[in-house]
DNA sequence: TTAGAAGTTTAAGCATGCTTAAACTTTTTG
DNA sequence: CAAAAAGTTTAAGCATGCTTAAACTTCTAA
């Protein structure tokens, strides 16, 4: 029989928590500072009145930092948990894909429901059978055990890319379903190799060659597709 | 653009609503006839006032009848969406085990959570992976679709067997982990043929020779394995 | 620098589903 | 068959997390 330490970092989150955890963890990567409460509100659908209360729940348990009137700071526990949450969404995305042919633009809504509640122990199982993957469907990284997340060292947007620029498609930062479908059917797809075939001065729109054929892409689609130049 | 008509068995019931549905399933399946507050407070672990409560609004949704100081009594559409809980649940199970190797005494309490989250969906992507499976793990049979349920036709408690009987196990009809765990680790496990070797008058305890090895269960062990009689 | 706009917080209220305690009904038993 | 025991229901209260409306703070632009 063996005594188990029941700390707040073993503690399990409420889903709501763990929402807004993950929530603002991706916020803070973007706009690196506080986070608002608008942001948090608008990310989660719920009113701006709703996150303020919530927000001032998680400081008393010491997940983030709260100022009123100011924002939101996670703090160390607060990173870990929502990294933890952002883990087992993308394993599980992945495991979706590669082993029930779940297609790319679906993976995203039955992981959103089942990161909360499939278990660490259920995780890890996938993540073995996955061989431990750096990366899921879209190409986003999968933090480890540890909360290590592996990166695109050398990836740019696809809207940064200059004409006659071959590549390797290896991320798309959105998971809008009509927008995969669409980038599926035109082959856009992780891991295929482009070439940037010309970029219209008038939008920005770009066009690339996928082998024989050809896509025209906008600006906005371009910024959420990452590519590793090759040459 | 098509219309879909929300009609009551299009909606989805909350988690409580599913759990008390499920366990009245199971309870009606027992004691056929009305199910009473306290068992279904017991199956649940709340307490009677709950389910007094929770049984009135599910009453009002046609799910069940309901007469004060009687019991209960499910309604088709009770029954309906009973089954497709414990088809969700059974379907997890034997997916977890087959393809995650997770093993028998740890599936339930896996599946209970994720039953309630799994879409129908990855549900049905499951019961494709898995060729559209008749029994979990344990032997417990899957509803279909349209909740048509298998069975084992022929099958007996091993409490009920005789003194030379030769059989086929096909079910254990409990969860307890250390049970199974215990059954496992005797070698008492689906599939297996086994031979009654002898019963003991005293109290019933039945002894069975599985191959080479021999083991002894007792009455209320023997309730809870069925077996198929092969002579 | 100050008024109005934009953003945030507080307050009151709701829904779900649980608890305990008290009241009530049914069953058992002497 | 009546009193005690067993079982059930009602009532009040709690926790979570949401909403709207009102009050408050901060930012922006003239």
């Amino acid at each position: 029989m063996s005594i188990i330490k029941i700390t707040d970092e073993t503690k399990k989150e409420s889903i709501s928590t763990e929402d807004y955890l993950k929530a603002i963890y991706k916020l803070m990567n973007v706009s690196s500072g506080s986070v608002k409460t608008q942001d948090i509100a608008n990310k989660l659908g719920v009113t701006s009145a709703a996150v303020s209360e919530m927000v001032k729940k998680l400081a008393t348990k010491e997940l983030l930092d709260y100022i009123p009137y100011k924002g939101v700071r996670l703090l160390p526990e607060g990173i870990k948990k929502g990294k933890l949450v952002i883990r087992r969404h993308r394993l599980i995305e992945l495991y979706l894909h590669e082993y029930l042919d779940i297609p790319r633009n679906m993976v995203h809504e039955e992981a959103e429901v089942l990161e909360h509640f499939a278990s660490d122990y259920l995780i890890n199982k996938m993540d073995k059978k996955l061989g431990f993957p750096q990366f899921d469907p879209h190409g986003a990284p999968i933090p480890d055990k540890n909360g290590i997340i592996p990166t695109h060292k050398t990836a740019i947007p696809l809207s940064e890319s200059k004409k006659g620029d071959v590549c390797k498609i290896v991320r798309v930062s959105n998971f809008d379903s009509e927008l995969l479908e669409h980038l599926e059917n035109e082959g856009i797809t992780i891991g295929v190799l482009i070439t940037v075939s010309g970029i219209l001065e008038f939008d920005g729109t770009v066009q690339v060659r996928i082998g024989e054929k050809t896509s025209s892409l906008s600006t906005k689609i371009c910024q959420n597709i990452w590519v590793d130049p090759i040459n």
